[in-house]
DNA sequence: CATTTAAGTTGTAATGATTACAATTTTAAA
DNA sequence: TTTAAAATTGTAATCATTACAACTTAAATG
């Protein structure tokens, strides 16, 4: 039994071929994927992949909350298996996304009670990461 | 003087007459507009304006860190003249953005010190705001 | 199991935000 | 002024994403 096939049916999601191969490339590959990264890296193996099924799989994913989709860069949108509560960081030199973990980001209270139902909340950070900051850039 | 021109000033940004009109705008509608509702709404007093300098300007603007690009809409960019630290919630049913202060976002501290060098930080929250939640969607 | 229906996938074409670029205008400098 | 640099403009290109219609696969019914 894959852990894909598992995430799929626990979130409701038929698990097809196409869905099981995209399930599990986000959860092998911790990198926070574009759409595009998905298909290119899948369609060597599987050359009848549309581009389409994977933007229809990773919106369907989204909506079943089975994955989440990032918005930290302005270009593409970005894909992260893990929905547990962490932040983003998003160096402006090479572009990588990395995970950070916050300290205390559950206790960070929104002023918004009554006026808002949250549904889900995401912390994104920018600058440079280590490796960028001394190769100036 | 106005308020417009001494912020470009202070961000080192030469003050023209469409700069100027920009900034103003972003100063004076809080609504985290589009670069397409900053020019629709400019358009109408100023008919020579053209939307690539809107763009131009708004991204001379953020490098400047004299207002703030927010990703939280998947579709498009928005940008906020409030650069200081404080979340934003946006609603899933009506698409509005609204502003929302987060008491102890200063001391969520990240897990991250010596690797990045974080420069900017930005909170975004997702779901249904009252009115659209009472509307049923 | 045969057949009908629904669900999923595919490829191409359209959309729409953003950027590239070359021409023109405005501002600053010499 | 004359010349050079900076800013603006309009159009065309780019590129991620979505719409859509045709096709295929899976499920449901009798």
């Amino acid at each position: 039994m894959s852990l894909a096939q598992d995430h799929l049916i626990s979130h409701h999601i038929k698990p097809s071929v196409q869905r099981l191969s995209i399930m599990n490339y986000l959860l092998q590959n911790r990198t926070h994927p574009t759409a595009d990264m998905i298909f290119s890296d899948l369609y060597v193996s599987m050359p009848t992949l549309s581009r389409t099924t994977v933007y229809n799989t990773l919106k369907l994913l989204v909506e079943e909350k089975a994955i989440q989709m990032i918005t930290i860069d302005e270009k593409n949108a970005r894909y992260d298996a893990d929905t547990s509560l962490h932040a983003h960081f998003r160096c402006k030199g090479c572009g990588e996304i990395f995970d950070i973990s916050v300290l205390g980001m559950e206790t960070v209270r929104v002023q918004a009670d009554e006026r808002f139902e949250i549904d889900d909340m995401q912390l994104y950070c920018r600058g440079y990461c280590k490796k960028c900051k001394e190769n100036h850039l």
